[in-house]
DNA sequence: CTGAAAGCGCTTACAG
DNA sequence: CTGAAAGCGCTTACAG
């Protein structure tokens, strides 16, 4: 571990004082011409590197944020997290990542980081978090909420309108003949799951077709719950025609459950996911799925969060991310 | 924005001094029971949260490190950083995240990042950083290279045995019968792609296959790279019976050029991949793959970085994580 | 345009 | 077991 420089060597070298090494490295506009040079100088000679830690800690500003995802290894959340850290970068942001698994104890370590002034705010897309949001409030931490969002209007947001997506749906399948329409839903706790629920229920009301309340079941959001749910579906006296899925896994669980019953995905059934994630294009069908555009999602959140940090208030409405339809090879009109 | 008790505001409360509260808030074995409790029961009636950065700037260690990856919106990166996030979690670090996109400009400002002392370490995944592992070197910060290890052996290094994976995959094709057998190589920037390479081509010697050197073709580690890949090996006056691709995505790539020219896999050519991404297994048809173990592999690399950073000594010798073959359904013996 | 001084909020030898 | 003091390495009013 070599010796290194601080900025108290550097003004010795150049023969000023600390303050105006200071001001020389960090405001060149309020020295001369001759000092501000003779300064970067001596910092070049001696190999000086600012000490970040220390300028945190007199600016009260750690020019970081913490990124709270409940997970990483699925094709969700890496994009948004993409988007998320491209703009840190560029606004100048360090972004730390926590992965809560949505476990209470991570979740209350990592609010313990932000809580403790080494993070300036956070952005929690784990919908998990009522006590985390709860307390990131009480320590007035700029805290951005994006997609599932249990904070409410209470917080700033960044979503996209789940009823929305279930009204592009259903009108995208009523569209093409079908009336028998069911819904494979996400987990029963998460609030996405539940709009999407009530949008399915309100686009087939205003469709005028009947959902009877068995044609909705849980595929929680995965593959293999998705799978079920179908098989579910299939099992009824009348099955449905066409499903909305709650996201694009369940979809292809539900594809895979079709043709273990010898149904063909579009000609039998039709199918659609939300989310468009990358396997979505080349899955066999391709899926017609509601493409959310993540990258975006992340740029959009962290933008209001620093605008946040800056001026700590916002205008008290959610962002809300535009979205739309992607038609693909898993939908096609019903058989007569 | 609340008022914000700090360590002295505690101590007044506690009517002792700053030092004492200190100890018996960070060093409870240093101070009288009577005090600690004084203490305790005084940050916690004004909601006493410690400033991490006046902690990091009094002790030189900001429990934090860098982690430096080329891209993360594919499925292979994701469980790693799975694995680095819970080990430091677990180890009393946060990790930042940084997306280089193997960008010169954002490899630099991320290298300043770590040089201003705002981590105390760094692991680089990102092979395409000669400049930055120099530089790393240069200012002496901790740094771990992970798989595609440019530093060679004067860093700490977590890699696995390329040489061996060409091993694995030709001894089970040769082992099948093959003996025409070709490799879709990766990036040729790339250590990794090199290492595979040779190690391939020493594999079949001992198999006492001969090696044209058309039989192997770079697919740039991509599905489409892979598939063109193909295209040109299927070209060829004496197309191989076996491929041995760079990673899964080439091989899926592979096979799916294989069926625009009407060849089956495994029935007309076998397709071998590296990594064992989840798609590896629910492809069409399961691939046949060497399984790396990301999780742990992140898990091992923080371990040694935090070791480091406690010792600032290691033992020369890269730590080679074990691999395996995964025979799945995308190989077969050959045609007669 | 520049410097002396205070201070960000902790921790840790050093004395007692 | 406890306190006074120094100091980590910066930035920024305040004077001049």
């Amino acid at each position: 571990m070599t010796y290194r420089p601080t900025l108290s060597d550097v003004a010795k070298m150049a023969g000023v004082s600390v303050a105006t090494a200071s001001r020389a490295l960090s405001n060149p506009d309020l020295v001369a011409e001759s000092t501000r040079t003779a300064v970067r100088d001596a910092a070049n000679s001696c190999g000086y590197q600012i000490n970040l830690v220390a300028r945190s800690l007199r600016k009260q500003r750690t020019n970081s944020i913490l990124v709270l995802i409940p997970e990483i290894d699925n094709q969700f959340y890496p994009t948004i997290i993409k988007g998320l850290e491209q703009r840190a970068h560029n606004l100048g942001y360090s972004m730390i990542l926590g992965l809560t698994s949505n476990n209470l104890l991570r979740e209350n370590s990592y609010l313990e980081i932000v809580n403790s002034r080494r993070a300036d705010g956070m952005i929690v897309l784990d919908g998990g978090l009522d006590n985390l949001i709860e307390r990131g409030i009480k320590f007035n931490v700029p805290t951005v909420q994006v997609l599932e969002c249990l904070g409410g209007e209470s917080l700033p947001t960044v979503r996209i309108d789940d009823r929305q997506v279930a009204a592009l749906v259903v009108e995208h399948l009523v569209g093409l003949g079908h009336r028998r329409i069911a819904h494979i839903s996400g987990s029963s706790n998460s609030l996405v799951a539940t709009e999407r629920i009530a949008g399915f229920q309100h686009a087939m009301a205003a469709a005028g077709c009947h959902v009877h309340s068995e044609l909705i079941v849980n595929g929680g959001y995965t593959h293999d719950g998705g799978a079920a749910a179908m098989l579910r579906l299939l099992d009824m006296n009348e099955p449905p025609t066409a499903v909305f899925c709650a996201n694009d896994a369940s979809a292809m669980g539900a594809i895979r459950a079709c043709r273990t019953r010898g149904l063909r995905v579009p000609q039998d059934v039709s199918i659609v996911g939300v989310d468009d994630i990358d396997e979505a294009a080349t899955n066999d069908p391709p899926l017609t799925t509601i493409h959310q555009p993540r990258y975006e999602i992340g740029v959009m959140a962290m933008d209001l969060l620093a605008g946040l940090i800056e001026t700590s208030n916002w205008k008290q409405k959610p962002v809300l991310v535009p979205i739309n339809l992607i038609e693909r090879g898993s939908t096609a009109p019903p058989r007569h």
